[in-house]
DNA sequence: TAAAGGTAGTTGCGCACGCAACTACCTTGG
DNA sequence: CCAAGGTAGTTGCGTGCGCAACTACCTTTA
């Protein structure tokens, strides 16, 4: 019950303190979640569809906010040839060395808020615990 | 690294089930914390300013979620005497009955979602690692 | 005690999101 | 082959939130 509480509250701060920590080099967590499920992505592209739900967005929020990374010209929409309904986002260079110059910042920034306070067993059960609470919401629901 | 990969894609997820079976009993999570931080508080009120901060919103956040439960005749707001520009939150009969009925069946999603998933060992991690990472939050900044 | 500054709560505005409806496009079954 | 139904992405609308400005009210200081 106490780690309930303690994730309750705790997780919206933490998230807060990395969002802002984005904030100084002009991003939000969101848009860095885009640009780094991209760049994982074979090709630097995804389904719009797929990156929606690795990303936890619903179609529409996905939309919008890549509306905002096409603007700033880290991403850009690609139609697919063979199906003509899919898109593609697809990060471009410029997009990807911007990702490539803040995503140390942005881990050291988890480092010091998250990692380094933690000792090894707690980083392991940190790790096995969501796991097994992931598996919990998708095979019963 | 695997672990704060875990806490970022799952805890959303955990959220939104969490709010969807809160939803059964018709509110949302940000009511139910609501009415939880008054049920706890001497008097089973809290001046309009800690409450919010307990909360994690902004006044004026918590001005706007005042609106609803206060509509529902949960929560109302009560003048001091003493200081005229603090208002209290405070928990109606109606409001904690309604609360002393949902509380158990929220408590047991938490369980069946989070609690039984985990071992005795994972459950004192996360508890404990939550409060390093609240204390980390809180100290330097 | 009057002025300056801080604090509590509310309101205007903008933003990000989900849902539902819509369009465009496959896909499947008769 | 064509109609019925499913799928991908976008748009209209409503909601919840934070920030900044505002009002009302202490509190401090000279």
């Amino acid at each position: 019950m106490r780690a309930w509480r303690g994730f309750v509250t705790t997780s919206p701060d933490l998230m807060n303190a990395i969002e802002r920590d984005l904030g100084a080099f002009g991003l939000d967590a969101g848009d860095y979640q885009l640009l780094a499920m991209l760049s994982e992505a074979p090709d630097h592209r995804l389904k719009m569809c797929d990156l929606a739900e690795t990303l936890r967005l619903s179609r529409s929020g996905l939309t919008r906010r890549m509306d905002g990374v096409v603007k700033a010209k880290y991403v850009e929409r690609i139609q697919d040839k063979d199906d003509r309904r899919v898109s593609f986002a697809h990060l471009t260079p410029k997009g990807y060395m911007f990702l490539k110059k803040i995503a140390p910042l942005h881990l050291r920034d988890v480092r010091t808020r998250v990692i380094d306070l933690l000792n090894d067993q707690e980083i392991k059960a940190l790790g096995s615990a969501f796991a097994k609470i992931n598996a919990g919401l998708r095979s019963p629901d």
